[in-house]
DNA sequence: GTGAAAGCGCTAACAG
DNA sequence: CTGTTAGCGCTTTCAC
């Protein structure tokens, strides 16, 4: 079953089958209704391959993201998903592993099968991401600021947002802190430590730790936490935050009380956690329809290199309080 | 930068080129070294597109989700999506949205522009699967248990390990338990009811509430949780089973002093809530590298039609103790 | 073992 | 407005 068929059994030719297919007005009405006709009754899908093959692009995109096991990626992956699919696009998401190596083999074969690629959190440097871009098809980067290339960004700004949630733990009383550091080669990672540091200079004492993105690793730090005698422990994101406070419930130390705890990003959970935690509302879903609608633009041939800039705010809940 | 550029700089015919690439055996080892060296010298990568059309096969398959915001589809599609990598293959996740006619329609598009479908715990009724079955392409059915199509399935046996749970819950001394019961048109949320009903039989006073797939669903039910005067609360999943959880917290009910609560699918996070989740634990990674291991075989021309079983274990954890 | 050539199913000039 | 036709880049017979 191809156009031929249908274009036999409309009594036309096949240019005309595709005109109608592609919604062309150069039709007359008569013969697109004959031709629709035919479509409805044989029950003809276009060969989307060869589709792709003779016009030159696929309506598809390529998602690639650091890390699969961050539930923060859901939500932004959820929303571009419908969005894409409203367009007539369709997503191929790719989990890098947070693997410089497979980040960059990833998304050049991404790029070489789809008409774009959303590259969320990129970890690696902004040389291979020029490689990406010098391929001359629509790329867009998430959460990630890139002064050096005409690439189009969303970023969410995590440096206000984070310091006033340590200003506010400041403000609370708290002098001994321990701040969870993420995965250094993350440009919001960056950004949110930055911040802590900006306030550690007006009386915050930060003591560092590194931690991975997941509520496994925040667990394993408690130990260090409490030995530091710090009152409060921020984290750079919920997950870790979770951990933490499943730890020091399992040690008895009560959260607020003996100990505030904050996390970022405002992962679902997060309301739900008990007590629930005091974090930072990143906007996945808007960062995902501001992505979409980028990307189509893109795809649309809009220039490339606008940078869309969105905040975030501080979540204040339970998890925090003033230290005993 | 063709195949043709290629075939010129080696000095051969595009067909050996081909070959050489198909890694056919029929190459003298001369010529492969030469397309070789030109290849890698020209930086030259395949036309996907092209490559399919003249194939028939394009190396994709489709993924359909019910909803891609429970986490349990994580690990599975984490997996699902490394394995394939491996083997060359890209998946296209799409998510219906428990929605029966987007379920359906982008099964068919799905089916239509890749060369299999994994429908991960479908609710769509057997005559829209046999739809997709005469495709005549790898369609691979995950957590839904089919016996009137010749369709391949992994399914995560519930029944045993839900009614084990139940039965600890029974043994523990409770009578009067809430069972929040899941979506009717899945499976699996069928086998766990039918699961806990079978316990009911043998002493337990059940009174069932509707709930959805969210914590936000859980957390709702609490006040009729609270008014059933039940001593035990059985959640057909741990996101529905943490909003309990929270919900009991904030109004200063303990866990499991004053009420025992279960969840199912042992998400990650349920080790991390306080107290900690007793659940039952489904292996959504060995579900996940299974099901890619049977497509696969599937795409490879393995008869359709097997199924293959796998266990779930209830998983005691701080959230139940005997009633008060 | 190697090459020539015929498609795969569709789009998009181009001519009428 | 409609039809003819030449590709899109690759795979795969089919001869040699």
């Amino acid at each position: 079953m191809t156009i031929r068929d249908v274009a036999r059994d409309a009594g036309v030719s096949v240019a005309t089958v595709s005109r109608v297919l592609a919604g062309s007005a150069t039709v007359s009405a008569e013969l697109a209704g004959r031709v629709r006709e035919s479509v409805r009754r044989l029950g003809y899908a276009p060969h989307t391959v060869a589709r792709s093959l003779a016009s030159g692009h696929t309506r598809l995109v390529g998602v690639l993201v650091p890390n699969l096991a961050n539930h923060y990626f859901y939500a932004l992956i959820k929303r571009m998903l419908h969005d894409a699919e409203r367009d007539g696009y369709r997503l191929i998401v790719a989990d890098s592993d947070e693997d410089l190596v497979a980040e960059r083999e990833l998304g050049t074969n991404l790029l070489a099968q789809t008409d774009g690629l959303i590259l969320c959190s990129p970890r690696v440097p902004s040389n291979v991401l020029r490689l990406f871009v010098q391929r001359d098809k629509p790329v867009l980067v998430l959460n990630r600021a890139i002064d050096a290339l005409p690439v189009s960004q969303v970023v969410v700004e995590s440096y206000p947002a984070m310091r006033q949630l340590a200003l506010h733990v400041a403000d609370l009383g708290h002098r001994r802190v321990v701040y969870l550091q993420g995965p250094l080669r993350s440009w919001q990672s960056k950004e949110r430590w930055r911040a802590v540091r900006s306030v550690a200079r007006r009386g915050l004492e930060v003591t560092t730790v590194r931690v991975g993105a997941t509520m496994a690793a925040g667990h394993r730090t408690v130990p260090r936490i409490l030995a530091a005698g710090a009152t409060a422990v921020l984290a750079y994101n919920d997950l870790a935050a979770i951990g933490v406070l499943a730890g020091l419930a399992e040690r008895g130390v009560r959260v607020p009380d003996d100990i505030s705890v904050t996390g970022y990003d405002d992962i679902p959970f997060s309301r739900y956690v008990t007590p629930a935690l005091t974090t930072v509302r990143s906007p996945q879903e808007e960062v995902g329809s501001v992505a979409w609608k980028a990307m189509e633009g893109l795809l649309r041939g809009d220039r490339p290199g606008t940078r869309t800039v969105l905040a975030a705010e501080p979540v204040l809940r339970g998890s925090t309080g003033p230290p005993r």
